[in-house]
DNA sequence: CGTCTATTTCGATAATCTTCGAAACATGTC
DNA sequence: GACATGTTTCGAAGATTATCGAAATAGACG
């Protein structure tokens, strides 16, 4: 199971949030979002390695460009996460 | 729906994460949390403020004391919001 | 009322985070 | 190799956050 810190602070932006939403559409070149979002492209790079770190998108490179997608197992992942703080199941530290 | 924001703010750090994972086993008075964990009253003040804030927690007065609950409520709402984010049916938890 | 206990608020400090422009890096094309 | 394009890394500024001790507030009780 994924580490629960990075998870937790890579969702705590808005900004991030919303990258989020746009993977969902499909995988966007780092380019595509950053002309959805209005920050600069250094500040989604940022972004984007808080969001790998947290592995909730993956990154591939395609010619000179990177694509990214959302990483399609995390659903269940953070959603354990979830339940381990807020869920009736024994409480377990994290690490 | 409640609002995104201060709830994955609230859950961004980690020991207010351990406060919901106290809470879980049943309401405590906040002295009682406080003894759980190595932080100061007054920060620990200040985490409940933030937690209330999400709605996450809900307090009530008894004699001196303030009574911290988990929000029952609060599963579902989240998973909705998480849901809004990454975009997929959840893996039901234990009834 | 005075005091004790439980908790919060205040004020300040240190750490962390977001953000940007500029420079560096990588990759494709001529 | 030279150049253009897409993206990342660097360095620094500004904002936000976590944290504490001290002071303030709130309720119980003699």
């Amino acid at each position: 199971m994924s580490r629960a810190a990075p998870v937790f602070k890579a969702l705590a932006d808005p900004h991030r949030r919303e990258i989020l939403r746009l993977l969902r559409a499909g995988p966007r070149s780092a380019g595509e979002v950053a002309a959805a979002l209005p920050i600069s492209k250094a500040t989604l790079s940022h972004h984007f390695n808080l969001l790998k770190d947290a592995d909730l998108v993956r990154c591939e490179v395609r010619g000179q460009a990177r694509i990214y997608a959302l990483n399609t197992s995390v659903v269940e992942d953070v959603t354990a996460l979830l339940l381990d703080v807020l869920g009736r199941a024994p409480a377990r530290s994290e690490p």
